[in-house]
DNA sequence: AGCATTGTTTCACA
DNA sequence: TTGTGAAACAATGC
């Protein structure tokens, strides 16, 4: 599921009710999920301590503990993590209430007693202390025109490769790259570095409208294209069959007929 | 059985 | 040194 606007929801989700609850027990004993800590240094860190702001850039979210006093917490949801407060997991409210303990990887219980929880199917989620974040690039969500165009119009990547580089631009994944180059009809095959200013603006201002429509409706599986990713798939638009490739190392459907 | 999977990290190679 | 791409990672579903 996650990609930015997964990742936003489950921020949103934790700052409307993950913040001001002390932690009383923290659950860390997945050594993969939470390496390179062994057990019990994230529970020592923060156990007595209280959440008190909510972060995010990209696909990387992190807390404050104890306003800035405490270390912060980070929280990656990798590629099938979810976050539960209470009864509610972020990202997938048609879950909502169904327990599957084998699959929580990290918990934080409150005094309250109820809890945050990091679910995840697949185990590619982390939760680690101080997080860094200076091998991120600027959010998706809000880097700037002419950041945009210096950063993601240059090198012989091609774009789409470019477009999911994290430490160019962080946020965008498999699923909404491709809606954001169909969007914005260029080819994912392009050389990043050949694209006019024009282009890049068009990109940038389309891959904003995929990112917002896609929190607003609850996820990257909401895009027009993605409905039509799969093999044999048509263009929503035009009803050309959809190119299938591996683009940037991961799959790639766009249209050849409007994407150049 | 085999292949694919919404993410990240590591390693080989130009 | 930098940039690029493939494989590994864990676990599940088709």
């Amino acid at each position: 599921m996650p990609e930015l606007p997964e990742v936003e929801r489950a921020r949103a989700l934790i700052a409307a009710r993950g913040l001001g609850r002390l932690i009383v027990e923290v659950d860390d004993a997945d050594t993969y999920v939470c390496r390179p800590h062994q057990p019990g240094e994230i529970a020592a860190a923060i156990t007595g301590r209280e959440l008190t702001a909510a972060h995010r850039r990209g696909k990387t979210m992190w807390f404050d503990t104890d306003g800035g006093e405490g270390p912060t917490l980070g929280l990656h949801l990798g590629m099938a993590g979810q976050i539960v407060v209470d009864d509610g997991i972020a990202g997938d409210p048609q879950l909502d209430g169904h327990e599957h303990p084998p699959w929580n990887r990290f918990t934080l219980r409150f005094s309250d007693g109820g809890r945050l929880v990091l679910r995840d199917r697949r185990r590619l989620g982390r939760a680690v202390l101080d997080p860094p974040l200076d091998g991120l690039g600027p959010d998706a969500g809000e880097i700037t025109r002419d950041a945009f165009r210096a950063r993601v119009g240059r090198g012989a990547a091609p774009l789409k490769a470019r477009l999911m580089d994290q430490s160019v631009l962080a946020g965008i994944g498999n699923l909404l790259a491709d809606e954001t180059l169909w969007r914005a009809r260029l080819s994912p095959l392009r050389p990043a570095g050949g694209l006019s200013a024009e282009e890049l603006d068009r990109l940038r201002v389309q891959m904003r409208a995929a990112i917002r429509s896609a929190i607003a409706l609850g996820g990257v599986h909401t895009g027009e294209l993605v409905a039509h990713r799969v093999r044999g798939g048509r263009c929503p638009r035009c009803g050309t069959e959809l190119r299938r490739a591996s683009v940037g190392g991961r799959t790639t459907f766009w249209c050849p007929r409007e994407q150049t």
